[in-house]
Formats: structure tokens, sequence, C-alpha cells
DNA sequence: CCTTGACTTGGAGTAAACTCCAGGTGATAA
DNA sequence: TTATCACCTGGAGTTTACTCCAAGTCAAGG
């Protein structure tokens, strides 16, 4: 599979994916006669886990290590496991922090129903006098 | 209330409090007479709403733009209102997308739990043997 | 044969949100 | 009085994660 047609299924640029190589998240995508990179299943089982990882934050570094230990085989499984456990709970706490902004917000939101409720209330009563 | 008292509070750098007043995030605040800030509720609240708006990701330039419409008056709720529902729509669109992220390692760190635990059996056996 | 188009590379540029710094001021403590 | 300290300013620097660009290669179509 060509990197055009990985961007398309993923949704990532294809810049986004050579940089994804560049810098070691995409480690060994083979290329056909041209030199072209040729994504076969297991590279685009990496990319679609990246692709998820990303999209809800996890940092680059900690993506890097984390293949980096993958590519080291079966010893590193212990270290991999932290790494996801640590990472898991970021996330939760990120997404606690954003349900309390998301609490906050519909509240205010209510609120300017409210009001605007209040006003729409008020011009109906200055037609109806 | 100083500058640090308030970094202090809510957990944002001096540096940043300045930063906010620079790009207009917390427009007007008091001066004492060595012209040194000095926040009043209303700016605690404002520094109050902003953290909490920023600690989920809502950008900077969508919160001043919102600000600058509080200070407009009322003829502006409706414009405000528009404001927070695309927020919060955003904001539970990136808080599914983390779910499913928290999902997903959740997963494997249960099949890695697994693995650890089947070579740990393993590992046992041996030795027993 | 030549052009077109998708791919390649290394390197530079960009956006967002801070973060740091140098140089300066004013109040307070020794 | 002098030094210390927290504050001030404008401006430059940093980090993260891309994103863009120029110059080059290769295969296929007209």
């Amino acid at each position: 599979m060509k990197i055009s047609e990985v961007s398309e299924r993923y949704g990532l640029s294809a810049d986004t994916l050579r940089y994804y190589k560049r810098v070691g998240l995409i480690p060994a995508v083979n290329r056909n006669q041209g030199g072209i990179r040729d994504y076969d299943e297991m590279d685009l089982k990496r990319v679609e886990f990246i692709r998820c990882m990303r999209s809800a934050g996890l940092p680059i570094d900690v993506l890097i290590e984390y293949i980096t230990l993958v590519q080291q085989g079966d010893e590193t499984i212990e270290a991999r496991k932290e790494i996801l456990i640590e990472q898991r709970e970021k996330l939760a706490a990120r997404m606690a922090e954003m349900q309390e902004t998301l609490d906050l917000l519909d509240y205010k939101i209510e609120v300017y129903e409210n009001r605007v409720l209040k006003r729409e209330q008020e011009l109906k009563e200055m037609i109806e006098v």
C-alpha cells in the first residue's frame, strides 16, 4: 500500500507519515523497486495504533519509546506495560478535567438559555402591551 | 491580590498570567500605587474560568473572542452562547475519541497482564520440575 | 522521446502556547 | 542609605508536532 493510500485511509497526511518514520515511530517500511514506500499489514496496524494514541494526545516521544521496546522483543513486555499504564492514568486524569469543563459549559449554556428566554419573554410582553 | 498569589492559587505561572493579559484574556487588572497588578474578585473569577477552559484544551483565540463579547454587554449573549455550544460539542467529540483510546489501552494492558501471567506460570513450572 | 505525476529526500518554516531574559522601578528591611 | 526583593516591560527563545518546499527520481502515457 502506497503512502497516499495509507494517508487517505487513516486521515494522516503523507507528510505526517514521513515525519513519523523520520522520528522513528514507523521504523521499517519496505520499499518497492522504485524506492517507494510499500506499507504492509504490520505497518498499517502500527499506523492505526499511532493514529489512535495521537488522537488522544499521547506524546510522540512516549510512543517512540514504546515502539522501540516492541521491536526489542519479549524481554520488554513489562516495561511496555508500565508505559501503557502510566499513559492510561494520565489520559483518565485529563478526561476527568475535561468532564469538569464540560459540566461548566453545560451550566453556562443553560444560564444563557434562560437569560435568552427571559429576554424573549420581555420582548413578547412589550409587543403584547 | 498580587500576581504571585494568583499564580499560587490557580497553578498558573506569573508569566502565563502576564501573557494572558498581553493577548487580551484578562484585559483590565487594576494597579496599586507602584504599578503592581492587584487582582480583584472579578479578575479572579475570570482567571478561574480561563484556567478551567484551558485545562480542557479550548484554544486561546476562542477564549479571547468570548471574553471580548462579555465586555461588550448584553447584546452579545446570543453570540457567546453559540461559542460555548460549539466548544462544548468539540470538547465532547474529543472526549469520545479519548474514550476509545482509553478502551484500547485497557485492552492492551490486559493482554500484557495475561502474557506476563503466562510467563510467570511457565517460570514456576520450570522451577517446579 | 518527452512530459506528467506521484513519489523521494533533507531541511526550513509554521502555529500555539507558553517561558525566559535583560533591564528597570518602587517599597521594605538591615 | 543601601541592598534586596517582587514586581514591571518588551522582546526573544522554546517546545511540540507537524507542514511546506526545492530539487531530484522513476514509471507510464501520448
